[in-house]
DNA sequence: TTGTATGCGTTATCAA
DNA sequence: TTGATAACGCATACAA
């Protein structure tokens, strides 16, 4: 008995320790609240989180503890909840680089939906390395994050299935992984790809030149077999057409300028750039060879951004649809925590083309047929 | 006894049901370490905190320790940490608008800056409204993040100062509220103004018209008063030359239609936008109009992004330190967090200005003096 | 040199 | 209808 007598005698102690402690901090937690209406914290705790009638608690019990509880500013702390619950209603985002545009559209929508369901968003960038994205995902694991919103670099799956082997869903979005487990929601790059193509077709143009981005995604890949397929579609032929290395303005720059020293038989009539940072480069290069849109040479972008509008032609584009992605991803995930069940969605959303200024009728043009 | 006997029972009974749970879950945590070893939690806690040598553990112990626990992959659970030490090594950020890409780039450098020094930061977003400011605040607060960094909507600053009391520490970027107590790092806003219109006149530029953002910013009116100043400095009349309303491209292009419309010995011959989203709004009414940028009418702009330079004409424009800001901002706040100090810091950083390509000299232009 | 026991703030089990 | 208490995983004061 003297062990337990002592025991008691530390916790009152304790309480009045932290009592003073927690005034101090003006940390108001649930004992507080306890103490104030000389009731138990388990009784606090069910008022606060809504079962006094599930528990039959006193409608005057119920409202004292309100009162108090408002008066005294509480705030639930949700650490300790988290370590409780084995749940920190937070999610992780990873992004290759939040300083693009389009990234930065999707953290938008990924942040405002999240908030809305009551969820936070722990932002980290890759900076497209395969290294830091090692890193940062043992970082939101540690951070024991519910689940993940990724956007991988490159090909590598395995730490990633890792992850997901783990418990913590894992969705992807934007890019993806073949042959991956991991579920994942993007734009139908495919088609996007192979109807601005046709677009550039149907009006005349026959020598398009593709300028990629990094060789080693998905969509960029995809992109790529949209518009070779459209190539062929129409027997052009498709030979010399690709270039590109990654999604810079340093690689569209340098491609476009060795497409325009071509000579001219060979040269390009039209520039598909997969991506706005390509675009960039792109349009760098034509500027200084003083070429202009469409008039010598025709440009289209993948990817919308509100600034292509405001170009000098406005830029003729395929735009992804950024926010019902996100906003899917969402949903899903956050359905899935609620239920305990995992993700299943791949997903291809499609894309709309954007028809603006920088695109020119080839004046060879003699329209066959029908015609997108 | 007999209560203690009990105790005891449970615990065992306990930490074997935690043992098959936790394996279940593959969550391998500080005392599955300590049972493989069979050393105590105390000693695994302090080999894995590198407090080896302060407390002398053996070179055998402490190897072992740290062998198991990368045997079993041990991560170390954060929430649990966080609860103990008070400390969650969480930055909150709130900005108006991620998809905006002046606030995306102080993301990115806070990201990058705070994950190399072990922070890591949930992203938010005001939607430069105040209730949702408000709420994103509790929203922080509850999250218990050890500061925030925030761009702030408005001129209220109770709700912000309640929290600094509260011992968060906030620190503004960009945006500050006058006679705060919260520190802030900002742009010398005057400064950029000041030179970019000095610029302008030393061109020869007489009637020039500011189209600003959101008037109840300090930047803003910082950006305006720059802009007065060089004006009156200069002896140029300004009677007549504010205008907008918010950062917004509508108002841009609204006001930037009003002011076209003006007979033409009092339309300007040069526009100061005050933000990059107000540009693109100046640059469409000027478009519709079919004016020639610079011929017609110069234009420069507050902010720099990478596409101004693609842009044709390329625009001149204020370029803020973004980095920089961003750097110092987290260095003071993460070394005021180490120390235990509050940040002191109310600091305002030099703009550059980057000329480019829509400014033209007025042929009226006769220079006098030095020039800028 | 190592270990025992306690508490961080919360939820949930069991008891009353 | 309400309460006592264990447990979440960790760090640390105190003990040995």
């Amino acid at each position: 008995m003297r062990i337990v007598l002592v025991r008691v005698q530390q916790n009152a102690f304790t309480i009045n320790m932290n009592r003073q402690a927690l005034v101090m901090d003006k940390i108001i937690n649930i004992r507080h609240i306890a103490d104030k209406t000389a009731l138990s914290i388990t009784t606090v705790s069910r008022v606060l989180n809504g079962y006094s009638k599930q528990f039959r608690i006193s409608e005057a019990t119920t409202q004292r503890v309100l009162e108090v509880a408002k008066e005294l500013n509480y705030t639930p702390n949700q650490i300790a909840q988290s370590l409780r619950l084995k749940r920190t209603n937070t999610i992780g985002l990873m992004v290759p680089d939040i300083g693009n545009p389009f990234f930065a559209s999707m953290a938008k929508t990924i942040t405002a939906e999240s908030a809305s369901r009551g969820y936070s968003v722990i932002l980290t960038a890759s900076n497209d390395n395969y290294k830091t994205e090692k890193e940062l995902l043992s970082l939101l694991i540690s951070r024991n994050v519910d689940a993940m919103i990724m956007i991988p670099c490159g090909k590598e799956k395995k730490h990633i299935e890792a992850v997901s082997k783990r418990g913590i869903p894992v969705l992807f979005l934007d890019r993806y992984l073949e042959n991956s487990t991991i579920p994942f929601i993007t734009t139908d790059n495919y088609e996007g790809a192979y109807d601005i193509t046709q677009y550039l077709i149907s009006n005349g143009h026959r020598r398009i030149s593709c300028v990629q981005g990094a060789t080693d995604t998905v969509p960029n890949n995809r992109r790529i077999k949209g518009f070779l397929d459209a190539l062929v579609a129409n027997k052009i032929n498709s030979g010399y057409t690709i270039t590109g290395k990654d999604f810079s303005i340093e690689s569209g720059y340098i491609e476009t300028k060795i497409l325009l020293n071509r000579k001219d038989e060979e040269r390009p009539t039209a520039i598909f750039a997969l991506s706005t940072m390509t675009l960039l480069g792109v349009l760098k290069a034509i500027n200084e060879c003083k070429l202009i849109i469409p008039d010598d040479i025709s440009v289209v972008s993948f990817d919308n951004q509100p600034f292509l509008e405001y170009l000098n032609p406005s830029i003729t584009c395929v735009a992804q649809p950024i926010e019902e992605i996100c906003k899917i991803a969402i949903g899903k995930l956050i359905d899935g925590l609620d239920q305990k069940q995992p993700v299943v969605a791949n997903l291809f959303i499609k894309p709309t083309i954007i028809l603006r200024n920088s695109v020119k009728i080839e004046p060879s043009f003699r329209p066959e047929g029908e015609i997108c």
